[in-house]
This record gives structure tokens, sequence and C-alpha cells, in this order.
DNA sequence: ATTGCTTTTGCTCAGATATAGCAAAAGCAA
DNA sequence: TTGCTTTTGCTATATCTGAGCAAAAGCAAT
């Protein structure tokens, strides 16, 4: 039998709260993911990511989840030549910044950013993306029908879960530099966002998609904020990975409802306005039932 | 460096309708999945898993998803061998059996269908675990709570996608024969339901349980219907998926609403009843909308 | 002290959805 | 015609959700 012997190699995207803002835990000067290859003395795949990801950054893992395998080909021969498997994390920020770095993710992929600002979509991938629909007139309608769904136009409503397919749309388009497509649109068109090595934005994209899918139905927002923090404070938390702004009295009704949280009995002042209470995730719910996620209320209005 | 070389596997937990009842296609006396090597040539895990599927039962596949990936220890030296790839798939059954057959899923796992019936979690499970939760006076608590999330018990609602920790925890218990725990238990005490080969059950109860949370949110059923179809058979195909029943009467509100199906004009007579309307599912919808999947209408009262 | 600004918090209201049950419609079989 | 089955239509009630108003509670400047 002609089985093929392939390397593993452990990829991770490790996601943190950094100053309010999501960042992910890359190395190097042309941004990469912490990777390492599976090694004898690994017992599963989940502790060797654990473990090259600590030593490479000297940082230690809270939540850990696989998100996706697949297969690096041999250009030459087709040939299966190595086997990724990338793995999801979540942690608090420490105070040394070990040898990687952490960087914002609405840099590597600011349009995933669609809070009130950079008119990124409007102005620059809108148009692009519909161009390419239409320079197909055979496919054009399916093309204009997947740019709506994919980037919330036409009517239709911004996913924030959707991260994958719309980096998918935007390479096949060639709006990004690491697309073999990118050669027949003029520099200037490309969509601004720091490129990663390799195929890695692609698999910070499946990790965005996940955990904003995640959130929404498991409690693991909590993973990346402090012990303490303010009803304020966790929707900014949710807001900015969700890229996109929700009503402050329903969110808090939500959470509130749910009984994911509760008072420390401590206030923060330092709010700039009413001083705010402190919570707490209430841990104990995730033994009590299978506790849902905080469902970020949405707008009827498109 | 001491990089690892491994072999790469694919598994594949193919799932049909046969006769109203969801089967598992399998290989060989003492059941196993239909598996193979990555090879070369293939150019993606998901085209070596079809290609391998096809080759060994002669079926064609319709849809396909990665489950998950883990790695198989070398016994002796707890070093990594081999990797195995998991894929759910989902097809209607073809009139040759090719060289596999389809398995009831729920004759491997019995204890996964509560519709009325055997009573085999009141009158055998339940006692088992409960009493394992209280051998150790020092995790009881703990112990009691988990059985009650994963098992229903104490006021906690049946969850159809807690599949895989359902088995972990018979599994954990040693209720299950394949299990090292389980010869601390008289065999007449095991849970019934056929055996698979190596750890292929727990696969099994991967592709069960996402299968089962897929189908709420995304349109994934119908690769198991017929081309046309009544809603009853709609209904019982999930029911008989979920393991539950539901209420006919809110079921059909929600599909038609959803406008996930449209009349054929053709009736269906054969019910015993009322001739009933055929229906055929909308395959525009997936690309007019991010459609939504069959939600269960569930029930109030416990 | 008062005014203005900010953020937090409490509350309400209308529309939408969901659960549950009643009952008629439409077939077959005795 | 009667009894049985399944399909289908409809309604009452409870709950949930989106949206907005407004008071409470702080700080800073006047």
């Amino acid at each position: 039998m002609d089985r093929q012997a392939v390397s593993a190699e452990l990829l991770a995207v490790i996601v943190a709260m950094v100053d309010d803002q999501p960042c992910v835990l890359t190395l190097g000067a042309v941004p990469r993911l912490p990777a390492g290859p599976l090694m004898p003395g690994h017992r599963s795949l989940q502790a060797a990511t654990r473990a090259w990801v600590e030593e490479q950054t000297g940082r230690r893992l809270g939540y850990l989840e696989q998100l996706y395998t697949f297969v690096d080909l041999d250009v030459a021969q087709a040939t299966p030549r190595s086997l990724s498997v990338s793995y999801l994390g979540l942690t608090t920020p420490t105070a040394d910044t070990g040898i990687g770095g952490w960087r914002a993710w609405y840099d590597l992929m600011p349009w995933e950013d669609t809070r009130p600002g950079t008119g990124l979509l409007e102005a620059r991938i809108t148009p692009s993306i519909l161009a390419w629909a239409e320079s197909d007139p055979v496919q054009a309608a399916e093309r204009r029908q997947r740019c709506a769904i994919t980037f919330g136009l036409a009517g239709q409503p911004w996913q924030t879960d959707l991260a994958l397919q719309r980096y998918e749309l935007l390479y096949e388009v060639g709006l990004v530099p690491e697309s073999p497509a990118a050669w027949r649109l003029p520099e200037a068109q490309l969509v601004p966002g720091e490129r990663m090595v390799g195929d890695h934005r692609r698999v910070l994209a499946t990790g965005l998609a996940r955990l904003r899918a995640k959130i929404q139905y498991r409690p693991v927002v909590f993973e990346l904020m402090a012990q303490e923090f303010t009803l304020r404070q966790l929707q900014d938390c949710l807001e900015a990975l969700a890229g996109k702004a929700v009503h402050t009295q329903n969110f808090r009704r939500l959470v509130e409802q749910q009984a994911l949280v509760e008072e420390t009995g401590a206030m923060d002042a330092s709010t700039g306005g009413r001083p705010a209470r402190l919570y707490r995730f209430r841990r104990e719910i995730l033994q009590q039932r299978h506790a849902a996620g905080t469902k970020l209320p949405t707008t009827r209005g498109r």
C-alpha cells in the first residue's frame, strides 16, 4: 500500500483583548501564527498545541478548541506533504510580552470591523466586488447574490460569523495581495490590511468566524475578560469581537436574565459617568446547566 | 529537529435514512466506519475521504463536512503514530448495498433514542450512573450535576446534541464494553448496543452530536430526504435524528414560515389518513439568504 | 451651588414568536 | 354510514425582542 507518511503541524489562533482591542498572537516581521510540529512525547494534539504556544510565547493558555485540519500540498507534485491542525485559543494578556506580540486583528482584516468609522466597505470593497460580479455575464446573477449575502448588501443583514466566506470572496476576486488573482488589479485597489505568512490570514478568518459564532451559544467571552468587569466592559468586548454595535439596555437585560454574572458588590467609578457595578462570571453555571452564550441583541432596521 | 512523520487516516460517518431509520454506513462483522489512508494523488482531505468511501462502498456522496482530528498513540511508547481526520457525510440510500451495509444508529447507541419506548434510560442507565456518582463521596455532588445535565435528570431538559458527552460519561463509568473501566461491572449491567472497532463508536457519537446541532441552524436535513416528501415524512426524519418527538402543528408552521419548502402540487395518498401534499426543498434559498435550519419546536413542560 | 455632560440603570410598550390545544377536512375500511 | 387515521387551519396565551424614554449618579466647569 502506498500509504503516505506526512509531518503534522499545529497552528494556533490565540486571541486576547489588549486595550479593548481584540488581538491575535503573532510572531515575526511578516506576521505568522505560532506553530510547531507534532513530536514524539506529545500525548494529544491539544497538548502539543499548548506546549508549542507556551514555549514560543511564554504564556499559559486557557481555553483551547480545535478549528480545522487541512493538508499542504507539495507544489511540484501535488502530493500531500504535511497536515496542519489549527486551534483557537482564548486568554487574557499578561504583562510580559514573551517573544511574540499581540496584533490587532482588525489591522489584519480591517473589513471585519463595521462599527461606525472607516467606510471601508462602502468606499472600497463594495464597488470592487460588484464590478467583479458583473465582469462575467454568465455568472453575474449568482455572484451578485453571493456578494450580497457575505457582505450584507442589497438589504441582506451583515452577518458577523461569515468572516471566512468574506475572506474567501476577497481572495477569489484578488483583493488581497496573497491571492494569485491579485495581479489583475492595480495595487492601489487592493483592500488594506496587513498580510500574513502563507495562508495564515485564512486560518485567522476561520478562527474569527468560529469565535463569533461560538460566543452566541456558549459563554466563552469570559475567558477574555478580567476577573471583575462592568457590564459596559463586557458589552465593549462583545462589540469589538463582533465588530458591530448593540443596544445597551437590551444587552444588559439579556445578560442579567440568563444569570451569567453576579454582582461583586464593588463599584467602578472610573467610567466618566455614573459609577458602574462590578460583576463576575458565575462559573458554577457551567455545571448547573448547559449554559447558553451571550446572544447579541440584533437590530430590526437594516 | 525531531519532527515526527505520521500516517494520516480518513474516517467517515456516513448517514442516511433507511426505512425511516437513521443509519450509518459500516463495514465488517464487528462494525467499523469506512476509512482509508491519505495517499499521494489526493488533492485534499475532503477529496480523499470521498474517494475512499466511494471505493469501499460504490456510493456517491452528497454533503460532507469535517468533524474532528485526533491522534492515535503508539500504545507502547506513547508516541504519535497516526492522525485520524473524521468526516460527517449525508446521503440518500441507493438500491445496491455496495460492500458495506447500513446499520441503524440506535442499534449502536440505543440510549440516544428517547422517543416513547424502551425505558432504557430509567430502568438501566440512570441507576447505574447515579450509583457511580455516589461511589466517590468527594466528587459526588459534581458527578451528580454532570449526570443531570448530560442525561436530562433532576428537572434538566434532555439535550439531543450532547450525544458525545453522554457517550463519554458511559465510557468513564464503564457501562460500554470498550471501556477499560468496564471490568468493574457485571456484564449484565452494561448498556445494550452493538460495539464497534476501536474508538469508532466515539467517532459515531461525535457525528451524531454534530448532525443534531447542525440541523438546527442550517438546512441539511434535506440531504437525507427524497426529492419529494410530505411534511410528515420530514417531521419523522427530524424526530428520528433528534430521537425525540415534536408538536406536529407547530413544526409545520415553522417550516412553512421559513419558506424552506414549496408544494409540488402532487399529493401522497398512502398515508392512511387524509392525503398529504408533497413538497420539495427550495434549493434557491441557499443562495437567497444564509438560511437557517429546521428548529425543532420545544416543549415547555419537562 | 448650579449647570451641563456622561454613563449607568430602571422601566414600558408594541410587535413578533412560541407553546399548546381545539376542531374541521379528507381520505380509507368496515 | 360510522369509525378511524392523518392532514390542515386556526386561536388563545405566554414569552421574548427591539426600541425608546427618563431618572439616577457621578464629574467638571461655571
